[in-house]
RNA sequence: GUGGGUAUAGCUCAGCUGGUUAGAGCGCCAGAUUGUGGCUCUGGAGGCCAAGAGUUCGAAUCUCUUUACUCACC
């Protein structure tokens, strides 16, 4: 019997969006789901049990940055991933195709892999397909990311298409190459901003995807409206019996917005990464709680919220944490502002359980959390 | 009381021998952040240059007076 399995349990009327449950070897999640992202075997600031509290099921780790630092050999003597960082459940690990893109500059990509330098101390390393599936194993997460080559957005259409074939001819060796039973590997479609190499990576795609399929190379600088129209391109070809997965997305709209488009999981580092910089999603909209508005605002920061941040304390008291530097700010925030995406994506599952989600939609984009 | 020093943005200070709309850092105010290089980036507001008088075509800058602060000595 299979360790992983994907059942669809309910499909919204109203949209064709679904409620879903994958089965993985440390526990199962009900999707639509957002991860946050533990790139250094971590979600900055927070404990495992901070996560369960704030009602996480499954968190993304990052291939490049644990190869770097620590080192997967070293990950692997722990005992994996999991127990190194004392999470067990489900982790997915990002293959770092994305990371050479974004982090290292020089990087030389041939057919046969990547060539960069590391962006902690310059030092030279190369990965190959077949070498992102030997770290993605000793790193030992539930689902595993091939490794792919995402080109910028403004890529030319020549270029967009040759980084989109070599991602599938990657796809094959990281398929040729996996072999743990334990582990679940999604292809990622390519394609830039062209619908017909999307459509062509997504077609040559799936014959790889045993249970989950991802989509890279979006929200990466193009506007969100292109971002949705590739999507509605895709909508009608993903194979029904397996998640699909918008890689690195998003903000409170973009969740909404995707899931009306089919998509099942999501990651994002923003509601930690702007909770670091002082800012928090609310019912009410985007607050920065930086601002001076809030020097003597007694009031918690979502009066609507149930997250230990809102239960606990005032704006006041955030804004002065933020102003001090003192690093609880960051932990309190990055609570609130996960609390508040897994809190949107389970009124979402409510939506589509009552077939409803439209509605859900059109009340949700009139009102301010809608950005 | 005597002698010296200093007064420029909220704070700490730059402004060379006088020359167009007086600058910086921090702070303050506001934005940004989408498969994370944590504490970043981008904007903005804010000065009768202590006060008064002189010299000069022109003064934050030179001279004098006053005031405040400060140091040393009696």
């Amino acid at each position: 019997m299979s360790k992983f399995e994907y059942k669809v349990l309910h499909t919204c009327k109203q949209s064709g969006a679904r409620i879903g449950e994958l089965k993985t070897p440390h526990g199962t999640i009900t999707t639509p789901v957002f991860m946050p992202v533990g790139t250094q075997a971590t979600v900055k600031s927070l404990t495992p049990e901070d996560l369960k509290n704030v009602g996480a099921e499954i968190i993304l780790s990052n291939t490049y940055h644990l190869y770097m630092r620590p080192g997967h050999d070293i990950v692997k003597r722990a005992g994996g991933l999991h127990k190194f960082m004392a999470w067990d459940k489900p982790i997915l690990t990002d293959s770092g195709g994305f990371q050479v893109f974004s982090l290292s500059d020089l990087r030389k990509i041939t057919d046969d892999g990547v060539s960069f330098s590391s962006h902690l101390d310059g030092s030279k390393h190369t990965f190959t397909p077949e070498y992102a599936m030997d770290v993605e194993n000793a790193l030992g997460a539930d689902i595993i990311m091939a490794f792919d080559e995402c080109s910028a957005a403004g890529a030319s259409y020549e270029y967009a298409k040759s980084a989109m074939e070599r991602t599938l001819s990657w796809l094959k060796r990281c398929y040729d190459r996996h072999s743990n039973e334990n582990q679940m590997l999604f292809p990622i479609v390519q394609g830039n901003m062209y619908a017909d190499l999307r459509l062509q990576s997504l077609k040559e795609s799936i014959p790889y995807a045993r249970c989950g399929i991802a989509i890279g190379g979006l929200s990466v600088g193009e506007p969100k409206e292109t971002m949705y129209e590739m999507l509605d391109v895709m909508r009608p070809h993903y194979p029904e019996n397996m998640p699909r997965y918008l890689m690195g997305v998003g903000s409170p709209d973009c969740l909404v917005e995707g899931v009306l488009r089919g998509i099942d999981m999501f990651d994002c580092v923003i509601p930690t990464r702007i909770a670091r910089n002082g800012t928090a999603y609310t019912s009410k909209g985007k607050v920065v709680v930086r601002n001076g508005a809030y020097k003597e605002d007694f009031t918690p920061l979502d009066e609507n919220c149930d997250c230990y941040c809102c239960k606990n304390f005032t704006k006041a008291y955030l804004r002065h944490l933020i102003n001090a530097e003192e690093i609880l700010a960051a932990r309190l925030l990055s609570l609130h502002n996960i609390y508040y995406l897994i809190n949107l994506m389970k009124k979402i599952r409510e939506a589509i359980l009552s077939d409803s989600l439209i509605d859900f939609y059109k009340e949700f984009k009139n009102s301010p959390q809608y950005q």
